[in-house]
DNA sequence: TTATATACTGTAAAAATATACAGTATAAAT
DNA sequence: ATTTATACTGTATATTTTTACAGTATATAA
């Protein structure tokens, strides 16, 4: 997609928060009463710029005939653009960039408690628990977990979502599946990072 | 709410797909030309009816000025409040007001498909197709459905959730548990009815 | 029988709107 | 020094659109 200029991405703006306001697209002369344009044709000319790079569509010989293809601000809407962020062997599921596997449209209060990401689940450890490869769990990144909680634990370099379970100096990490085992954990000996907890799920089917 | 006449829902539901599909709402022609109204006069005065009843908000003096404030089927917008709908023993799932048990705010489109509400599991007959009790399934209203789909099912009175197999004038529902036996319908004695089939599902923990 | 509500047709005019055309100004690129 | 792209002003007009007014038809309630 191309890039737009300082003044395209004002009117895309302008014509989304219109949109959201009010419920129909603005015509020419009130993006420039709102731009402070004096000139109908301002508002034209920059409407056929995003047309021309694909932001918008415009029904011609329509009145407000504008609707728009791709929203700069998608996130500013109901919902927020929620990362998901791929269960990797290796590292921490930081937010950074270039973990981010894609982006959903969802509301981060749709669970009982917010969320801050999706983990994409790998593998069959939980399955039991009735999560299974590739389901995405809402992570809530907190440190403040319970016993019996769904949770994602850093060892070493190994991230995994495990049942927690923590008594005196040992820390267990219990799968919901009876071909996997428990991974013990002497606190003592071992450094574990709590990463955050689940607090719902959602499947593609 | 006031009731709406049978013509005012139409125009309602007109106003709406035509919102849904070009981005803006149409104008008292459009309406007639969907319709099938020879003057422009029957639309306006519908959709002066709908303001009255507050199911609309007319901006005087503008094109296209109707925005929808309450919807007749607010599951067809974007980025929405979806409905989540009891899967109750007896009925089908319908829309009614009444049978919304409550909303949550997400996309739509968040699933690989389009979604028209959630519906909420009772029982355990899919559990080992990691559907549990209470989870939410989001179900798209389509009677185009494989076998293989998950589906929603009425027969008589009753609604379920359920693998789909049809063979010549049988069609099987097929549960996910070994403590469920398959429901077989023979169709030449027995009707059935395809409400929809699952696209997604989601769950708080 | 007479209202009353619903549901339109048909016409017309005023207002809103898109959109073409002719310019101006400025900064960056060639 | 000249072109090119961005970013406008200002005007005009054809078209779209709203919206008022005058009717017609039909079913239901009083």
């Amino acid at each position: 997609m191309k890039e737009l200029t300082k003044q395209q991405t004002k009117v895309l703006a302008c014509v989304e928060v219109y949109l959201n306001k009010t419920g129909f697209p603005p015509t020419r002369a009130e993006i420039c009463k709102e731009l402070g344009f004096k000139s109908p044709n301002a508002a034209e000319m920059h409407l056929r710029a995003l047309e021309k790079k694909g932001y918008i569509s415009i029904q011609s010989g329509s009145s407000r005939g504008i609707s728009i293809v791709k929203s700069q601000q998608s996130f500013e809407q109901t919902g927020e653009q929620m990362p998901v962020i791929g269960l990797v062997a290796a590292g921490s599921p930081t937010l950074a960039e270039e973990n981010i596997e894609k982006r959903i449209s969802c509301d981060p209060n749709m669970f009982s408690d917010s969320f801050d990401y999706f983990l994409k689940v790998k593998g069959l450890s939980m399955i039991e628990a009735g999560i299974h490869e590739d389901d995405l769990v809402a992570i809530k990144k907190t440190t403040d977990v319970k016993n019996g909680d769904l949770v994602v634990v850093r060892l070493e370099d190994e991230v995994t979502l495990k049942y927690f379970k923590k008594t005196n100096h040992s820390l267990e990490l219990i799968p919901a599946n009876k071909d996997f085992s428990t991974i013990e954990v002497d606190l003592r000996e071992q450094e574990a990072f709590v990463e955050g907890k689940s607090v719902g799920l959602i499947r593609t089917h």
